[in-house]
DNA sequence: TTCGTCATGTAATGGGTTACATGATTAC
DNA sequence: GTAATCATGTAACCCATTACATGACGAA
């Protein structure tokens, strides 16, 4: 019982079910993996971990080495307090809450989340999730076409620019579901040809490169 | 006294200066005019103009026709219940919170609402709220690229096209602010030519055109 | 020994939504 | 006359941040 947001519930289910944690590394990893979505502070984090714990979900564990780290090796040892452990109720709701597909499931607070654990979704339920988000943003854009042609000869340059522009990144995202469902079709569809079972269901991703290149600097957290 | 926001005020302020309104009206044109870029319920904007009232930025009026109006023509004169309009005071605060750079001007939740009032902001602080966004942004991207390139190889492709989507929206703002400072600098420089003084301070804007046609919808207010 | 980062937490506060209550006016 | 929309408001709650308090550990 108790709600306690959904987002950085799921979030948390999500991170620790790849590997436990403690809070700290936690939320670096909550306000970096999951893009520009969220950022979430230690007052939000630690409150939603107890009752997490309270629900059965995640069990705390004192803490030694952060695990997967050869005896005296990367970090050396780095003392970690309280590492969180999903356990099999908590497996058991991520599973849950991952084969949801309610209309939040696409709003702009949680299709983020949602996507970044894609990884771990059923196909159909990618589907679902990437042409609801699809359809939400396409009737936002005709409630946004229909209020500029009602006001734009009353609305200064600057006003319209800003719309404008709003409404072009919104088509942006449109157009960026569009790859996404499209090569996810490729994907299933990819099976029928060969009908090759390797590995097991992952769906076509458009494969870009990112422009990144190296450049040293700290994570968020002022 | 009393803070209420900022955002709020702001735009309330903003939008009762070009003429007086009702709360349901002011908040359909928050809603709208000000873009994708907030949404604000009764629940929110009713305390708030009371505070502001009570501040002495605003007054009630019992209001009859929405004004500017043909005496039974346009709405058929919608009996309004209370009309705000902006005192001096307020139009006074209203012009200091207009001249404020402080780093809250450029962060998200900020923005958007000091560019929609671009056209009543002087210049200089035009290109200081603008570049201030612009190096935000920039420094956002470099925390981007550093936590990509440090954890590239354990995300898995999902993750990762959510950060190059992330990375790109950012990317793409930065380029949008680029050519705003760009064309404030020529709207500038242009006057240096012919020395002509039309109008009085208006900056130079990109002017796209919008791709929208005419497409009847209601606004929003589920 | 002092500073920076790791690490965990809590109380006060803020900013906002939801759901509800109420009623006038217009369009059918 | 009844439904939709206009119009104003409030109380209860929610989610999250801020600021603070505490302390261990490693490096200079």
């Amino acid at each position: 019982m108790s709600r306690r947001s959904g987002v950085l519930e799921f979030a948390v289910l999500g991170l620790l079910r790849e590997s436990p944690m403690h809070g700290y590394e936690l939320r670096k990893r909550l306000n970096t993996s999951l893009g520009v979505f969220r950022a979430f502070s230690y007052g939000t984090l630690y409150p939603c971990l107890k009752t997490l714990v309270a629900n059965g979900w995640l069990i705390e564990e004192p803490g030694s080495a952060p695990k997967d780290a050869p005896p005296a090796a990367t970090l050396a040892g780095r003392r970690a307090k309280i590492v969180y452990r999903l356990t099999a109720e908590g497996k058991e709701r991520f599973e849950e809450l991952l084969s949801q597909t309610g209309p939040d499931a696409w709003e702009d607070e949680h299709f983020g989340v949602r996507f970044a654990f894609f990884g771990q979704t059923s196909r159909d339920v990618r589907m679902r999730v990437l042409e609801g988000r699809r359809s939400r943003l396409e009737e936002r854009l005709d409630k946004m076409r229909a209020s500029l042609a009602r006001t734009r000869e009353r609305l200064d340059d600057y006003t319209l620019e800003l719309q404008r522009h709003g409404m072009e990144s919104v088509e942006r995202e449109v157009r960026w579901l569009n790859e996404l469902i499209e090569s996810e079709r490729a994907g299933r569809d990819q099976r029928r040809p060969a009908e090759q079972d390797t590995s097991e269901d992952t769906g076509g991703l458009p494969r870009h490169r990112g422009s990144t290149r190296p450049d040293p600097s700290d994570d968020t957290d002022k």
